[in-house]
DNA sequence: ATGCTTATTGCAAATCATTTGCATTTATTA
DNA sequence: TAATAAATGCAAATGATTTGCAATAAGCAT
């Protein structure tokens, strides 16, 4: 995803192009790979503009996920992480434990076998979620030094 | 997952068996197959004892997440759901949207072929986590009225 | 370029689920 | 039955997220 592509589609539902919002996208697409938390974002914000303000990234959090290009992930009870989704094809991610990067893998679980297993119970898939957690080989090498 | 085996797991760890716990453990055994918010918990709890208070089943619940007997789902940024673990075998879930039915199903996504493409990209897997929805055939029979 | 309309922002205050402190109660054991 | 330590209930604290509202500023029409 591209900074224009992200600009256009909220331009299109006639949203406003400020200075705050355009660091807010800008952080998105330059961290395209890494989950961040609404704290992540802001610090990294703050860190071109400091007079961006948690309440505004709340409030584009929300715009963008109601527009559904933003994939939350709990992390665990008290933490929510965001990053960009990427509706490019359908795929699956791999995710590090420990610094939080994700990575697409062209892998989807959805066999045949599944989905008739799935017939059989009577159940309407609507749909899936796949997410294997591991530690990069960055993560790796750092945890054995 | 039957009542006795959990009371002698806690027993083992010198947990006390009070009231409010054993209402409790009964709550979440009769409702194994069901995800529930805590404060359906609770108000289950409540239908049998009104004076269950709602601090005491967070840390009952705190207490069985600590000895890992207890599924948390995020059903969305609010909203945690909590559902007995079930250690008998691996396997993962279909999820009724509509009424939080969780249904085990026999079936693993850990192809061969997937483990050497993590192998592949570095990554060391640490655990992973299919999930499923779809609507059950009794809410499907519903929706349809 | 200028002014108008309305979305967006920042701040402070409100909200609300969850957690904590502490006095009281109660399960367990010797 | 008494001693002990765990568990409970209540009220208050916490802390992330949300909301109200006045001030600001983007984008359009002129």
């Amino acid at each position: 995803m591209e900074l224009k592509d992200l600009v256009e589609q909220l331009k299109n539902k006639k949203c406003r192009i400020t200075d705050q919002r355009m660091l807010f996208l800008e952080t998105l697409i330059n961290n395209q790979s890494s989950l961040m938390t609404v704290e992540e974002i802001t610090e990294l914000c703050q860190k071109t503009n400091k007079a961006v303000n948690t309440t505004t990234i709340y409030r584009n959090i929300e715009l963008l996920e109601s527009m559904d290009l933003l994939y939350a992930l709990n992390v665990d009870r008290h933490t929510v992480a965001y990053k960009l989704l990427c509706h490019d094809h359908h795929h699956h991610h791999i995710i590090c434990s420990n610094c939080g990067e994700m990575l697409p893998i062209d892998y989807c679980p959805l066999t045949p076998e599944l989905v008739s297993l799935l017939k059989e119970k009577g159940y309407d898939l609507k749909s899936h979620s796949l997410d294997l957690y591991g530690i990069c080989s960055k993560c790796q090498q750092i945890q054995e030094h």
